[in-house]
DNA sequence: AAGCTCTCCTGATGGC
DNA sequence: TGCCATCAGGAGAGCT
């Protein structure tokens, strides 16, 4: 379930390992894993090959490789299970390998990206003028770039009839937020999954952004977290999550505020979980008389 | 036309 | 023991 501080790790371990290594050749193990690709596995792997990689870049949860001298570059979504891995040359093939890129250097390994659910994947772009896939276009920046405008985003929420926690998992608004940290952190800022975005004053969008960005920067600084062994940063080791959450996870456990019972509810086809008394269901307002 | 629902996928888990 | 249902969830297609 990588979210922004586990594909910011994958980020700095690509930028570390990868950086300046030239691809030789390029194998797609299973079609699905190069959908977002529309050209084809065979024009995927023959854009690639002979290229330089610069140092990896992400936005939100996408990251990407851009491609020397190309204006193209290599992007990755990690979905729910991707990982890389950059193995040695003859290193068993892991159960879910889906592409493998190998470098002209020998001892440089080879970069490989394994995905047991496949919803993740690779594709290669034409960056646009501002230095992003065409893809990635729509992916608002996230909470950590310093571009972000908080006065925008608060700008946005008002005007949008939808519900909080939805609005923090639209990638159009905010990236890098997912269930986890969305959960987090409206359990910080004492906010109800399905409080209308209007209704927010300015003062609680910007506690809830500053709680958003404690939360991912906590998790960067434990390298990353993850609750089971689908997640696996560049290296290939796991990313266990180092901290505790206060949230996710905890149904019929204590709220660590106020010792009510965490409850779980069925939310958008997941779960969210919240304290039913430090983050009350707000008030549904009496619909105005129809017909009027 | 913005907002919401559905669907893709695999493995772990639990009930009967 | 074996079989089936359920759950996990990012993101985009498609519907209203």
């Amino acid at each position: 379930m990588p979210e922004l501080p586990e594909v910011e790790v994958v980020r700095r371990g690509l930028e570390r390992l990868v950086t300046g290594r030239t691809i030789a050749a390029v194998e797609v193990l299973h079609p699905r894993s190069v959908r977002r690709h529309v050209a084809g596995a065979a024009d995927f792997t023959g854009r690639l090959a002979g290229l330089r990689f610069a140092p990896a870049r992400r936005r939100g949860k996408y990251l990407w490789l851009p491609l020397e001298g190309a204006d193209e570059a290599l992007l990755a979504h990690l979905g729910m299970s991707g990982q890389f891995r950059v193995q040695p040359p003859g290193a068993p093939d892991e159960r879910h390998l889906r592409v493998r890129l190998v470098f002209t250097d020998p001892h440089a390994g080879e970069l490989r990206f394994v995905d047991q659910r496949t919803f993740g994947g690779l594709s290669v772009h034409a960056q646009t003028a501002e230095g992003l896939p065409d893809a990635v276009a729509h992916i608002a920046r996230d909470p950590l770039d310093e571009g972000f405008d908080e006065a925008a985003f608060h700008g946005a929420l008002r005007r949008r009839r939808t519900t909080v926690k939805r609005a923090l998992l639209d990638q159009s608004l905010i990236s890098g937020v997912g269930n986890i940290y969305a959960d987090e952190a409206l359990w910080r800022s004492r906010l109800h999954y399905d409080r209308p975005t209007a209704t927010l004053a300015r003062s609680r969008t910007i506690e809830l952004l500053g709680h958003i960005r404690d939360v991912m920067t906590a998790a960067l600084a434990a390298g990353g977290t993850s609750f089971d062994s689908l997640y696996v940063n560049v290296n290939g080791e796991s990313g266990y999550f180092a901290r505790t959450l206060d949230a996710y996870g905890r149904e019929d456990e204590p709220c660590r505020r106020c010792g009510t019972a965490m409850r779980r509810s069925a939310w958008m086809n997941r779960s969210s979980y919240y304290c039913p008394r430090c983050q009350r269901r707000p008030r549904t307002p009496a619909r105005a008389p129809a017909g009027v």
